[in-house]
DNA sequence: CTTGACCTATGTGTTACACCTTGGTTGTAC
DNA sequence: GTACAACCAAGGTGTAACACATAGGTCAAG
């Protein structure tokens, strides 16, 4: 298989091939008379390995690490439960900041709609902003 | 002002105020005597701006889009709302999409609770990943 | 034998910094 | 007056996972 092929076999671009390709994640074995980049059936599971190892959040990193345990000959699972269970707080508290984000920007808006544009004379660069106060004290009125 | 100063001033780090100011965002003056960048009174008022259009979701780059409005004489104020307004449903995106990591991966640690470890003959790369679905058909009994 | 679709390697851009290196400067204690 | 620690400078590299671009080689069809 070339490139192109195994990009189309699991939906990902030529580029997403060759960029695991660079890092060493795939190993193609190459076409005497031309050069080419070649990929057999163990590079096609590979790939679709990564994709699922990329949907439940795993880096390419941590997935090399983990096709180098398997190659090494000791299972991966132990570290790969690991990994999951350190990755979940993560994945939390990434959720927990974009919510607080959303808050500041919702409120953000509300606060806008009563505020007028900044003009020439302003010592302000944007009053919007300037003068948004993220405490929000206007709490239980 | 020196770097370290403004940085304590405004509790970022003195590579914050270098990396602001390699973009442009800050353009210090210089000391004569040593080359020292030197920070005045509007500096530390265009980071303190800066630090709150960080926290609203402005991206550098938009803040000096923002700032050279300004400088222009044009009030940079609509093109703050406007540029609220589309990042608004941004934030909503990453925040479903990181609830949705978030679900499979939970799921997945569920199931693996059932499941033991590859071993050496496996032909899997590691069975958790590999034999995990992600369609999850395991809806309503 | 040309055209167009494919391939190659390599370099750059993305985001907002953190970190490192190499070397100059300043203040203080001795 | 000097040794030393703490500060400063510019510039380069690293981060994550690719996308995009460049300059050129390869291949099948008309």
């Amino acid at each position: 298989m070339k490139v192109s092929e195994l990009a189309r076999q699991t939906c990902v671009t030529a580029d997403t091939v060759r960029h695991y390709t660079r890092i060493g994640l795939l190993s193609p074995t190459r076409d005497p008379a031309n050069g080419y980049q070649l990929y057999d059936g163990e590079a096609l599971k590979l790939l679709r390995f990564i994709q699922k190892a990329r949907l439940l959040g795993f880096s390419l990193h941590e997935i090399e690490t983990i096709v180098h345990h398997k190659h090494s000959g000791s299972s991966p699972c132990p570290m790969v439960r690991d990994l999951m269970a350190r990755h979940l707080p993560k994945v939390k508290e990434q959720i927990t900041e974009l919510q607080q984000q959303l808050t500041r920007m919702e409120r953000a808006m509300e606060t806008w709609e009563a505020m007028p544009d900044g003009e020439q004379g302003d010592d302000a660069i944007c009053p919007l902003i300037e003068y948004w106060n993220n405490q929000e004290e206007r709490n239980h009125g």
